[in-house]
DNA sequence: CGCTTTTGACCAGCGC
DNA sequence: GCGCTGGTCAAAAGCG
């Protein structure tokens, strides 16, 4: 299997041997399950290899998936107006820019705010989903809900309780465009670890999620389509098909506790 | 019982 | 100054 894009090939070998299952009925039943048996080690292995092999494949495929979402952001300019529409100018320059910004002057009443790292993600959910959760792995404690007057969608307002010091914010409001769209504002930055590592990587490219603030045009016909994702599952499943023992050898690898080698 | 969510009230910024 | 709007607070309700 071949995957290229842009200037980036990846290749996925496959290549299991199907005459690895061809048992030499000849021998005793007490051979054949010897010789079985190490035929099931060496397959696990292979596999185990192949399945290292495409982890490493797909990360890298997220990767350049990512970078190329990032490079819409230059263009586009969109998700300003939505999350911060017409109020608090200082917080729409602040969007617009999406860079570090110090507050100048703090209200009289309230504690001076430093809104730093200000990013929007966003989330293709099911049509089904009518929650307005987006999975990033940290934990948030909503803390207000209003509607908003440019979205029929009522916006969610969270605060990081993972650590009692960490004042980073989460706005989640759907898209007006796409309900199907949830649109998750993040505000600071975590002054602690990432509660839970594994959580976060598969899912967030998996949900098509982008890290940029103002490619929403072009990042919702990729949502629509599903091109990309779409794109990297046919090849694999593509791949996957093509190979006639593919499928005897997952089975095989299975019974074998392959789970088990893998570990 | 403690934590989270809900929701109405309050406050501040902005436009007119 | 007034009304509109977004953001936050805090008491009540819900939940495990």
């Amino acid at each position: 299997m071949e995957t290229s894009l842009g200037n980036k090939t990846f290749t996925i070998d496959l290549n299991t041997n199907p005459s690895l299952h061809n048992i030499n009925r000849s021998l005793v039943p007490h051979e054949m399950l010897d010789e079985e048996l190490i035929r099931t080690r060496e397959e696990n292995k292979k596999l185990a290899t192949m399945l290292k092999t495409l982890c490493e494949n797909y990360n890298s495929l997220q990767t350049h998936l990512i970078e190329l979402l990032q490079k819409y952001s230059t263009h586009e300019d969109y998700n300003s107006k939505l999350l911060f529409s017409r109020k608090r100018k200082s917080e729409d320059l602040c969007c617009v820019n999406n860079s570090d910004i110090n507050f100048e002057e703090a209200s009289p009443k309230r504690p001076r705010e430093i809104t730093t790292n200000i990013s929007t993600v966003w989330v293709k959910t099911t049509p089904s989903d009518q929650t307005s959760v987006v999975k990033d792995g940290y934990n948030w404690r909503k803390y207000g809900q209003k509607v908003t007057r440019d979205n029929p969608s009522p916006r969610a307002y969270y605060k990081c309780s993972f650590a009692p010091t960490c004042q980073v914010k989460k706005k989640v409001q759907r898209s007006a465009k796409d309900p199907s769209v949830l649109a998750a504002t993040y505000e600071g930055e975590h002054n602690h670890p990432y509660p839970s590592q594994a959580k976060l990587a598969v899912p967030l490219v998996n949900q098509g999620v982008t890290t940029d603030p103002r490619s929403l045009n072009k990042f919702m016909k990729d949502i629509n389509t599903n091109s990309i994702q779409q794109h990297l599952v046919e090849q694999m499943a593509s791949s996957l098909t093509k190979n006639p023992s593919f499928a005897a050898t997952v089975a095989a690898a299975i019974s074998g506790d392959f789970f088990c080698n893998m570990i």
